[in-house]
DNA sequence: ATTTTCCCCTGCCGGC
DNA sequence: TGCCGGCAGGGGAAAA
């Protein structure tokens, strides 16, 4: 599932090629991945702009085009963008959805096996942060994640720790993978209710968050299923894990069996040892 | 206002 | 072998 650290590793190699490109062709197969807009309305906005270019706001990229526009892209669970060089055999994507032809002969594909994936083009007239309001937090690897952000946010809240985690509207860009990881790094349960965590463990909470984050960053992030960066390329999160999707393995801090139990609607992995309830729970 | 539930999708896997 | 139910999960909408 791309994360935080999988989508800037897609940022950060897009980043490097496709500002100062001009979209020539814009072809969607599936109409779906630009629902609601009608597809054809899509490619015909795209075409001819010049690509400025490439941020993330989570686990959104945001290109930005030469018109003040911005075309969005989220990969959800099993979407891909890749990018191709000028004249490359371009693979014959199995779940492709959408190309992106630029003017120098590299093309982007995107490729999305359960159709989850979203493009979306925000328009230059309307205010760029309604969008975002709401829907994206503080972004953890940024100097706006601080104490005291982390815990106001946290503060007050009933819902489990890692269902608050999970809200992109507290902060952006942790999914399933990193917050089992960042839970079990600072030793927290993850059904403990979020606002009542005390403050020296929500500091704790803030450090491990950035920390499991910068090393997926840094292994190019985990490739898990179908996660692959722009040039096609897998990263090496997946060996790092220390719980997620380690159940019945050894803790690697303690050797106690880790379990997996379900918290939000989503699969949980935690070392019963190092993880132990405590405080009030939901 | 906050929290929970449901739903979207398709490949895969275990069970019979 | 082959069918089938269940599962996986980010996020948005709807319900509680």
């Amino acid at each position: 599932m791309p994360e935080l650290p999988e989508v800037e590793t897609v940022r950060r190699q897009l980043s490097q090629r496709l500002p100062g490109r001009r979209i020539v062709g814009v072809t969607i197969d599936d109409p779906l991945c630009a629902d609601p807009c009608p597809p054809a309305q899509l490619a015909a906005q795209l075409e001819g702009r010049e690509i400025r270019s490439v941020r993330r706001r989570g686990k959104y990229l945001t290109i930005w085009l030469d018109d003040g526009a911005q075309l969005v892209v989220h990969l959800r669970m099993t979407g891909r963008l890749l990018w191709w060089p000028p004249d490359a055999d371009v693979a014959p994507e199995r779940f492709l959805r959408a190309t992106i032809d630029l003017d120098d002969g590299s093309t982007l594909q995107f490729a999305d096996q359960r159709r989850f994936g979203r493009l979306l083009r925000l328009d230059p007239s309307a205010d760029p942060e309604a969008h975002w309001r709401g829907r994206v937090g503080v972004e953890p690897l940024s100097g706006h994640f601080t104490p005291a952000a982390f815990a106001a946010v946290l503060r007050g809240r009933r819902t489990p720790i890692k269902a608050a985690l999970l809200n992109q509207a507290l902060v952006t860009g942790i999914g399933n993978i990193y917050a089992d990881e960042a839970l079990h790094q600072a030793g927290i349960h993850p059904e403990t209710m979020a606002g009542s965590l005390s403050a020296t463990r929500v500091e704790r909470l803030r450090q491990a968050i950035i920390d499991v984050l910068r090393i997926g960053l840094a292994t190019g992030g985990a490739s898990i299923h179908t996660y692959a960066d722009a040039l096609g390329g897998r990263g090496g999160m997946q060996s790092q894990l220390q719980v997620h999707l380690n159940e019945g393995r050894p803790c690697p801090a303690c050797g106690t069996t880790v379990v997996k139990t379900r918290v939000a609607q989503r699969g949980t992995y935690h070392c019963p040892r190092c993880q132990r309830r405590s405080g009030r729970r939901t």
